[in-house]
DNA sequence: GAGCACTGC
């Protein structure tokens, strides 16, 4: 596994590379034979109590296909863009709604809905249910006088698939039709239809926790079990009862004038699941539009997936018609591993064989060159798309006529009772049968396809039908900080899946370091402010701190790039010394925390000075620098205008709670009167993140090691750390988490005395 | 000595 660049390019002109000492002693065959499964299809367990909708094929029914995908909605929409371009006359717009699959069964799916509290919706990618069932619902005039929110996992598709259904109601977006996602929304008195993100909706709960102006609620991708869908489900269960409830003796029935109508959408196998969580409700089938894919399984288990995809892509490129591949691995390491080799021998094809063009996508990648892959490949080339799990669900790529599975994914699972204040780990494992299932899926979707799966038959039949629901695997402080300000419990909620005793304990154990809740476990005046921010607890607590040390200002700037979703440092395998050259200047001896705010305030001066030449055009030659002056040092500038916008989000917030965040370092008047009790600035800061992230925290060694304050564990500094290296007597981190070995990332150094004045604190708090 | 994917009044 340890290969340098170098041997790591000598080892890719053997065609039978060892990837790791484990499989030295396989003797790959050349060919890998593979075994057609197309007649015998995986079990879906789908045992249908009620109506399949749309039920002109009655056999269907029994036998539904295998590519079930998850992300209908935004399917729903990318497939009928194509369509917005010649049809924007109304007319073709109510046709194509009339084309959908799910159309012939509008009625029947009104009636059932009309008839119960809850509905499960099972529905096939292509459907169209996302798009449809908010507008049956609204149109049928279920709804009332309420408001039908539909719920999203992912931001792009509530916003873009309220885009398209403002389009066929023919009303202007945030009218009828609108949404509701993180730092942007379009919705008014009028909106009846509303797409929102899962978080969303459950930081409405927690201003109105009877939901009163939905009268229909649909949790849409309930299958892809995020945290948030978890805690709706169970909140909707127990609003229900509320709202629906039997009118109590004597009260006038106050709770039957607004009841609540719930509607599950799921497109994987585990309808019932929730179907008996919501006691038997009854399940609605609905048919997709999904083009034939041929499975092959090959005949062995291939160990060496990364090798065994590269020998199948070249016998798809060598024996069958053009059309794109797409081939799932699971981390960055193996794509650009994967794609260098086929590069390299797709430069020895014999004559006559189509070129070859590869793209990557992953995660860590810029923006630019992940959206290459949505380019057409040029005459006579067969493109290969290299990907991990991030064209699964949240991305559609066109022309994919094949799919290589390598049957692996990464996964972070959080491991409450290792190392103290609770271990991330992230680790290579099998895939689910139903991201199989996605991922075959991937072929279907432009006509007939086909998918090559790197494992036997077997070993599908004995994946997981399922991924376990995130509330059993993350951390769950942030969720149980929130539940506490409605006076609710996790472990008294009525959930799917109840996560692990271990797992609560230890994050009351961090809410309690935090001084977000006391003695006895209750909600804090401090954890109130901290629930406020849309942040982990731990730097919601680092802003609260920052009050005392006067440096609140720097302390959100921090914070905001570190909380922004994707990456402030673009890392390629091959320029990461000239990267690391060009970001020097932005070093700051205390570690990465500060140099953070070195590049948010380098950042912040590209845009100040290209300010001072005004006039027409400006803005877009402002753009252009910060976009150059980002490329130049590797750095994402998406990640740096996200966390722009999360902190002015951050700072509404404060302003809310009486916290004064334009409090700095820089504006300060005397040593004595300020808040920062005389502390430089960056003493001040990373005290402010001390308290947030003291769990997080780790002393030095005799040896030179670092070893946990509050768990037993050594932890190493992570290699991409400007603390690497570097040996000082206490450090703090963003987050450990356990890859190859036990990493810590995002380190700083903390003030020696720091601990002893944190431990009084804690001690005057209890 | 090296990173799966999402999200937040």
């Amino acid at each position: 596994m340890v290969q340098t660049n170098g041997q790591f390019k000598q080892k890719s002109h053997q065609l039978w590379r060892d990837k790791s000492k484990k499989n030295q002693q396989r003797k790959p065959s050349k060919h890998i034979p593979w075994v057609d499964v197309e007649d015998d299809e995986p079990k879906t367990n789908l045992k249908r109590h009620g109506a399949m909708v749309n039920g002109d094929n009655p056999n269907r029914r029994k036998k539904p296909r295998h590519s079930y995908t998850n992300s209908s909605a935004r399917e729903s929409v990318q497939n009928d863009a194509p369509n917005q371009a010649g049809p924007s006359s109304p007319t073709s717009i109510q046709e194509q709604r009339k084309q959908l699959p799910i159309a012939q069964g509008r009625e029947a799916l009104v009636e059932e809905i009309r008839a119960n509290d809850v509905t499960v919706l099972l529905g096939e990618t292509g459907s169209g249910k996302t798009t449809q069932i908010p507008q049956y619902i609204f149109e049928s005039g279920i709804a009332g006088t309420g408001v039908i929110a539909i719920t999203q996992p992912r931001r792009v598709a509530a916003t873009s698939l309220a885009t398209r259904v403002a389009l066929e109601q023919e009303s202007p977006l945030g009218k009828l039709v609108g949404y509701s996602v993180r730092f942007d929304e379009k919705y008014n008195h009028d909106t009846r239809i509303k797409y929102m993100t899962d978080g969303m909706i459950v930081r409405e709960l927690l201003a109105d926790p009877n939901l009163s102006k939905y009268s229909v609620v649909i949790v849409d991708e309930a299958h892809e079990r995020t945290l948030r869908t978890d805690l709706l489900l169970a909140n909707l269960k127990k609003i229900l009862k509320t709202r629906n409830g039997p009118v109590a003796p004597g009260a006038k029935g106050k709770n039957q004038s607004n009841p609540l109508k719930v509607v599950v959408m799921s497109a994987t196998l585990d309808a019932e699941k929730f179907s008996a969580f919501f006691s038997g409700a009854k399940i609605l089938y609905i048919q997709g539009r999904q083009h034939p894919v041929k499975i092959y399984h090959s005949a062995e288990n291939q160990i060496d997936y990364v090798d065994s995809a590269m020998r199948t892509f070249f016998q798809i490129h060598i024996d069958r018609p053009l059309g794109d591949v797409l081939i799932f691995l699971p981390g960055q390491e193996d794509i650009e591993s994967l794609q260098a080799s086929i590069e390299h021998f797709a430069k020895r094809l014999p004559e006559g064989v189509p070129e070859v063009l590869t793209c990557a996508m992953y995660a860590a990648q810029d923006q630019r060159k992940n959206s290459q892959v949505f380019s057409a490949a040029p005459p006579n080339t067969r493109k290969c798309i290299l990907a991990t799990n991030i064209a699964e669900t949240s991305i559609t790529i066109p022309g994919v006529k094949y799919v290589i599975d390598t049957g692996k994914c990464k996964e972070k699972q959080f491991l409450a009772r290792a190392a103290g204040g609770g271990l991330d780990t992230l680790l290579t494992r099998d895939i689910t049968q139903s991201s199989a299932m996605q991922r075959c899926g991937r072929a279907g979707r432009e006509g007939a396809g086909f998918c090559f799966r790197l494992y036997t038959d077997k070993s599908f039949k004995d994946m997981e039908v399922s991924a376990q629901p995130e509330i059993v695997r993350c951390s769950l402080a942030s969720s149980i900080l929130q539940l506490r300000c409605l006076d609710l419990h996790l472990e008294e909620l009525d959930l799917m899946d109840a996560p692990d005793i271990d797992s609560i304990q230890s994050s009351l154990k961090t809410l309690w370091l935090l001084g977000a809740i006391d003695n006895t476990g209750k909600l804090t005046q401090a954890g109130r402010e901290m629930a406020a921010f849309p942040l982990e607890p731990q730097y919601a607590c680092a802003v609260v701190a920052s009050k005392n040390y006067g440096c609140t200002s720097e302390v959100l700037d921090i914070v905001a790039v570190i909380s922004a979703s994707s990456k402030l440092y673009i890392d390629v395998a091959e320029q990461r010394e000239s990267a690391a050259e060009v970001r020097r200047k932005f070093r700051h001896p205390t570690g990465d925390h500060m140099t953070t705010l070195n590049v948010v305030r380098a950042y912040r001066e590209v845009t100040a000075d290209k300010n001072v030449v005004s006039g027409p055009g400006t803005g877009n030659k402002e753009k252009s620098a910060k976009k150059e002056w980002c490329r130049k040092h590797f750095l994402n500038e998406q990640a740096l205008s996200e966390a722009n916008d999360i902190r002015k989000q951050l700072e509404t917030v404060c302003e809310r709670n009486n916290i004064n965040h334009t409090l700095s370092t820089t504006s300060r008047t005397s040593q004595k009167d300020d808040d920062s009790k005389g502390y430089a600035e960056d003493e001040a800061i990373l005290r402010s993140f001390g308290h947030g992230l003291a769990e997080n925290s780790a002393f030095l060694q005799p040896d030179g090691s670092y070893k946990q304050t509050m768990g037993p564990s050594a932890v190493k500094i992570h290699p991409s750390s400007t603390m690497c290296e570097k040996k000082v007597p206490a450090i703090i981190y963003d987050e450990l988490v356990y890859t190859n070995s036990i990493y810590a990332r995002g380190v700083s150094y903390i003030p020696k005395g720091f601990f002893s004045s944190f431990a009084a604190f804690q001690q005057r708090k209890a």
